[in-house]
DNA sequence: TGGGATAACATGGGATTTCATGGGAAACAA
DNA sequence: TTGTTTCCCATGAAATCCCATGTTATCCCA
């Protein structure tokens, strides 16, 4: 799949206040990924984990429902698929000032207590619990970093380096 | 005769001032590497080894991208690699004279005080203390010393010495 | 091949804009 | 009405833009 098109990424790790009406400032960097889609949202739904959530663009949905209807219709998987990402997910609009309002059975569920995460992951990105984040990204870190080796580099498209 | 500007690869080292902002001339060079990506931006992280950053353009992340999408989406490794790669990548945009802002967060974790240096390594670049960066020279050419039987060039087609 | 003119580069500081966040009014639902 | 959600404005902090300046590299012409 090619995505040079867009070039739009999320990406790095931001974390904002949630206030008492739930609010929470989407990341500005964010923001921008999704700023040309027709619908100027985030789509939010709980991990398959649980613990944490997971959010995307327009785009990020089109590749799923692409991926899903690739599947045979009456594969388990299928069905569980699209149960857990579609029947839970949120579309999130933003107010005035770049702010979503995040529903309290997502805030319960990711354990989010006046702060969240905004990990950026490329062409999605998950919500965490600051503390919870801590955890896994020292043990990702140890395990890539034990791994690296494994993550090579394709040549490039011109060749060279 | 001069490569860095051949808008291609990074090349050279070189040593710029970091101010009380945090800004830093990105050199000539690279910033004509990254001249006509869709986003004039590099971006940075920090390495795994940790002690120094490690950045590229467009390309590089494109790479890394298309890499991480073609492994299972649920291995472990890959989640450990999204997170170490794109969760900590920071993408930085320059002024009208070519200066990014680095994040205080990975000034610190580079512990760049007051300079920092550019070292470029073809389709990838790092971001050094300058007196790290002069400490890891030597031990490297210490061990190129010691290992140097390993290093014995293949015969050349023509023949000769 | 000088040597001055010109352009490119790195750097400093102040002004301006963006961003995250808090509070309250207005619209809506139960 | 009462609680909830959406919209709007205010504010402080931080990031970004803009202009000025010294310095180095490059060009050009005699």
């Amino acid at each position: 799949m090619d995505f040079s098109g867009d070039g739009q990424l999320f990406l790095s790790t931001t974390i904002n206040g949630i206030d008492a009406k739930g609010r929470v400032s989407v990341p500005a960097g964010f923001r921008a990924v999704v700023k040309n889609d027709p619908e100027e949202k985030i789509y939010v739904w709980p991990s398959f984990e649980g613990g944490y959530l997971e959010g995307g663009g327009q785009a990020l949905l089109d590749r799923y429902l692409a991926l899903l209807e690739e599947m045979d219709p009456y594969d388990d998987a299928r069905a569980a698929f699209e149960q857990t990402i579609f029947g839970d997910t949120r579309g999130l609009a933003f107010d005035g000032t770049g702010r979503v309002t995040l529903p309290k059975d997502l805030i319960e569920l990711a354990g989010l207590d006046g702060k969240a995460a905004f990990v950026g992951l490329g062409s999605r990105f998950e919500i965490w619990n600051p503390d919870r984040l801590a955890e896994r990204k020292a043990s990702a870190r140890s395990f890539a970093r034990d791994n690296k080796k494994s993550l090579k580099l394709p040549p490039r498209p011109g060749g060279g380096a």
